[in-house]
DNA sequence: TTACGATAAGGAACGGGGTTCCGTTTTGGC
DNA sequence: GCCAAAACGGAACCCCGTTCCTTATCGTAA
């Protein structure tokens, strides 16, 4: 009985260690949704009641903390875009409720769009798995609208994804500014002029 | 002979005071240009020859510093919409001249718009001072292009500044990037569709 | 020209946050 | 039960914005 049977490259964990783990993650998670995205690493430390390094042993930085508490959930989000294209929708529906998708993703998130655009160097890890993760999704989408000669085909998907999430940031904490609505006209622009 | 015999609300200054304002702001916008707009303040205190109090006694936060620097280029953005509105174009023409004076201003700034759109406390008065200026401005066109019957006539001068300014978050170091094509697809989306 | 008070300067000090180091504790195979 | 390896905790370190306190400079008036 190792851990599920899935291979021999891991040499398996101490108990400790795989039940602190899963304590940050929690931890984690909690204090994500109370003080956002970027709380401090001793926030989520003394949430989880261990010490700081331990977070720092288990993600080596920051970026891999924040990609394991919403792993779950991107991959969700990359997995609904062929669900979408094959409902039935048109694939300019599709894109519009995959984008919608995405969109509710990072303003439940306090401050999870400000940390994907950052430039910082330690959040490198965690643009590539984003990106990785969805840029091919809403190439699918953009690909099948286009050939359906419902958007513009010269439309890149790194870039619409950058500039969806670019748009998300601040959305909350601003009751000014609705990150959907301008998310729409962005996506309405893609239209190609039907005649 | 004062100083421009505007007033004696200011009991003018010393000599030396005045000299390293006008090297802290020739040195800030030398510094910003190579390292961005969130350079250490330290850096700019180095390259100015001074020490860091120097520079909070005359701007009080960085954010003062920051709007000394581009002060003048705000105001000529914020002066160019009526010009653009009585040129001769179309309402929403002179929209999309604006907002493109706009968005170059701030791509050619490197982090201007990051820290546009930061929540940090310390910049509300740069948040306020650019909303104070170009919200109206950009109000201005909107209603013009809404009473020509251009444009949907329930567009915010206040949501789309926060949206372009968003959009060109981190245009600059990345060449996949191009905030003026997202832009412009934003502000097609604004588009009544004409019948 | 010099002396003196007000103004401004400089840099050390403080506080907060991310990351690392090291002595200590816990685990698990023998 | 013993011991080496693994993991832990929190102090330590570094960077950065901001403030404080001492020193230097300016401008004026004798």
């Amino acid at each position: 009985m190792n851990e599920g049977g899935s291979g021999r490259a891991a040499p398996r964990k101490r108990a400790d260690a795989r039940r602190n783990e899963r304590t940050l993650l929690d931890a984690a998670a909690a204090v994500f949704v109370t003080s956002g995205v970027e709380a401090p690493v001793r926030d989520v430390a003394a949430r989880a009641g261990v010490g700081v390094a331990t977070i720092y042993r288990h993600f080596p930085t920051r970026a891999d903390l924040i990609i394991a508490v919403y792993r779950h959930q991107v991959e969700a989000c990359a997995e609904a875009a062929p669900t979408l294209l094959a409902s039935g929708a048109t694939p300019h529906a599709a894109l519009g409720r995959w984008i919608n998708l995405f969109v509710d993703f990072l303003v439940t998130k306090h401050g999870l769009a400000a940390v994907l655009r950052s430039d910082d160097a330690g959040f490198d890890t965690l643009h590539a798995y984003f990106l990785d993760r969805l840029v091919p999704a809403c190439a699918q989408l953009l690909e099948a609208a286009a050939a359906a000669g419902e958007i513009r085909p010269d439309v890149d998907a790194y870039e619409l994804m950058r500039g969806v999430g670019n748009l998300c940031i601040g959305a909350d904490n601003d009751p000014r500014y609705d990150a959907r609505r301008l998310v729409e006209l962005l996506i309405a622009g893609l239209r190609l002029p039907h005649r």
